[in-house]
DNA sequence: GATTTAATAT
DNA sequence: CATATTAAAT
């Protein structure tokens, strides 16, 4: 992992701040099911038919559910030993953004409520299930605590290491520190020990997005992901199934006017608005519901 | 072969 | 749900 791979960002390109729409995972919290007690029409897909209002159950029966990994039947020799409905799910590949995601989510939920099954419902990833989610919370607190360890030089400083410059995390290679820490975490209990942060101020942007889980796709011997004219060769894949599933509820009692300018928010921090960011978003949230 | 990371088992 | 252990991947 930490070999050099001369320019790990060189991927990022792929995942990072590209065309990746931004999403603001606050109005994204409203759940769905929220969504259709409250008879909220959908905006985004204006059915009528509610045919499956979207329920969050991840694969189902069918393994090629659009946002899977698709696997492409690749039978040419002839072994045909292609496990066709031997469910195995590759390795779940966390990325950068997917990562974001996850923070975001804890970050939005607090700790009490930062459970995988929260998490994971808040995400709102297709193809990700909650052991994903609570395996990967589990390192993602194992990092968290790492920092605390280290992180205590009295100065109010919660950043660690991200400007102090020195080395101070090497266990921890540039996924974590590409999310940006939401501070409380960092403390568990110094001076508010618990529930504070009723909603954090995230990004109000009204950005759709499209989030899909990765798999491991080079492991010797393995289907080609086709993609669109990316060469198997030479050149990566980009790492991004993105299903069509996220359903935005922006009709409110209240609509946010938000008329203050926060545009020129992504520029390079592309999501780093998940905070400091003028405008507050509605009054929602997931307290507790299924 | 070691380290890292996700999956699985407890 | 949290933690520990095992498995896979890099």
């Amino acid at each position: 992992m930490r070999e050099e791979d001369s320019n790990w960002f060189a991927k990022w390109e792929e995942e990072l701040p590209k065309p990746e729409e931004l999403m603001p995972l606050s109005q994204t919290l409203i759940t769905p099911d929220l969504a259709i007690a409250f008879d909220i029409p959908n905006p985004t897909s204006p059915n009528p038919q509610s045919k499956q209002q979207q329920t969050p159950h991840v694969q189902s029966s069918q393994p090629n559910s659009s946002a899977e990994f698709e696997s492409t039947e690749l039978n040419g020799g002839g072994g045909g030993d292609e496990p066709a409905r031997t469910l195995k799910r590759p390795r779940l590949v966390w990325t950068p953004q997917l990562h974001k995601r996850f923070v975001d989510a804890v970050a939005h939920l607090g700790i009490k409520n930062a459970v995988p099954k929260t998490i994971m419902q808040l995400m709102s990833v297709d193809g990700l299930t909650r052991e994903n989610v609570a395996s990967h919370l589990q390192k993602y607190r194992l990092y968290l605590k790492r920092m605390q360890g280290l992180s205590n030089s009295g100065s109010g400083g919660s950043n660690a290491q991200s400007l102090s410059g020195a080395g101070v995390d090497p266990a921890m290679d540039n996924l974590f520190a590409s999310s940006p820490v939401p501070a409380h975490f960092l403390h568990p209990g110094r001076g508010n020990s618990d529930h504070f942060m009723p909603f954090v101020p995230v990004t109000p942007m009204p950005h759709h997005h499209h989030m899909g889980v990765v798999v491991g796709h080079h492991p010797q011997v393995q289907q080609q992901y086709r993609q669109f004219g990316s060469p198997a060769n030479g050149h990566f894949e980009h790492p991004f199934l993105s299903r069509q599933s996220q359903q935005q509820v922006q009709r409110m009692g209240t609509s946010v006017h938000n008329g203050s300018p926060v545009v020129s928010s992504y520029v390079e921090d592309v999501d780093s608005a998940t905070a400091v960011n003028g405008r507050k978003v509605l009054t929602l949230f997931p307290t507790g519901e299924d």
